[in-house]
DNA sequence: AGGCAGGTGGCCA
DNA sequence: TGGCCACCTGCC
């Protein structure tokens, strides 16, 4: 076992979470990805690598050093660092909304992912009936087998390869998550052994469809929120909840307004939507929430986490 | 030990 | 348009 060289800690200006904000933005359901041990979140998306933590309430990264250029640039983006988050905040209607303002209070400075495209539509894929915790495994499960390495194979430096047999969470992820390309050439059989169930043939047809059309998933990422979603809903195993996923997550689409079982209790209970359908509730939060209403929902999302059951 | 889980697609009236 | 149900299977 061969741990990377990693750069010195450097301070991450522009975002000072509170620990429980950054533990709901980075492990909240937005990014399958990271995890936590020791006081150290560890993450990866598309190429890069990284480290957060905490330190007298100052946020410092690092990355391995052979990732340290393209982790410095990718990261402020990633993590939404170029988006007046205060002034997001403010203008969502929480001065009329005490369940919002309730919610906002909660979790501070609570950020939305700027995650790469594909991942994203391959993440919420996976998502379906599943809990957070099973679907970072499946995630893990198809990079460790079938991504390519982050960092240089080969010798005595050959990074650490997650046990088949393991969960698949504890290691240090060494490889990227297969891009749609590398997805559209595994046997569905394959992808079923990551975990996947049902699921497999989703990503599997999914891939098929987008390798049938060069070009189409980036022209989808950069088409305006109605067209983006109306073309990802062509998608096999996409329908309205994952594809608004994909474009507040994955996108960068606040307006987006994904309604899963969380936001259908949430909004019941607080709101008094007892007996709306999903539609329903949908149409609700884009009149209610307004053009943000997709960061209005990760608010009440992670404040109906907390909360749940009551 | 068994039911449940960040949904979707297909089929029926 | 609306309601039901199958779909996989690891976890709490």
């Amino acid at each position: 076992m061969s741990t990377p060289a990693w750069s010195e800690w450097r301070p991450l200006a522009g975002w000072t979470p509170s620990a429980a904000t950054l533990a709901e933005t980075l492990d909240g359901g937005q990014s399958f990805r990271w995890n936590h041990a020791g006081g150290i979140w560890t993450g990866t998306w598309a190429g890069g690598l990284a480290q957060l933590r905490l330190e007298n309430g100052r946020l410092h990264w690092r990355a391995p050093r052979a990732l340290q250029v393209a982790v410095a640039a990718s990261l402020p983006r990633y993590l939404g660092l170029d988006r007046d988050w205060a002034a997001l905040a403010d203008s969502m209607p929480w001065r009329s909304d005490a369940h919002l303002a309730q919610a906002i209070a909660a979790f501070p400075d609570l950020r939305l992912l700027r995650q790469p495209f594909g991942e994203t539509l391959l993440g919420f894929l996976c998502s379906a009936t599943k809990q957070i915790v099973q679907i970072k495994q499946m995630c893990a499960l198809l990079a460790e087998r079938h991504g390519a390495p982050l960092l240089e194979t080969g010798g005595a430096r050959t990074p650490l390869r997650a046990d088949p047999a393991a969960k698949g969470l504890a290691a240090l992820p060494s490889r990227r998550l297969p891009t749609w390309p590398e997805l559209a050439l595994i046997p569905e059989k394959d992808l079923r052994q990551c975990l996947l169930g049902f699921r497999a043939k989703y990503i599997n047809r999914t891939a098929q469809y987008i390798a049938a059309r060069p070009g189409w998933l980036e022209e989808t990422e950069h088409l305006p929120y109605a067209d983006a979603k109306a073309r990802l809903l062509e998608l096999p195993g996409v329908g309205e909840k994952v594809a608004d996923c994909i474009l507040l997550f994955g996108a960068g689409r606040l307006e987006a307004f994904p309604v899963d079982t969380w936001i259908l209790k949430s909004l019941e209970r607080r709101y008094g939507l007892a007996g709306w359908k999903p539609a329903q509730v949908a149409h609700f939060g884009r009149t209610h929430f307004g053009p943000l209403a997709g960061l209005a929902q990760q608010y009440l999302f992670a404040w109906e986490r907390r909360h749940g059951g009551r």
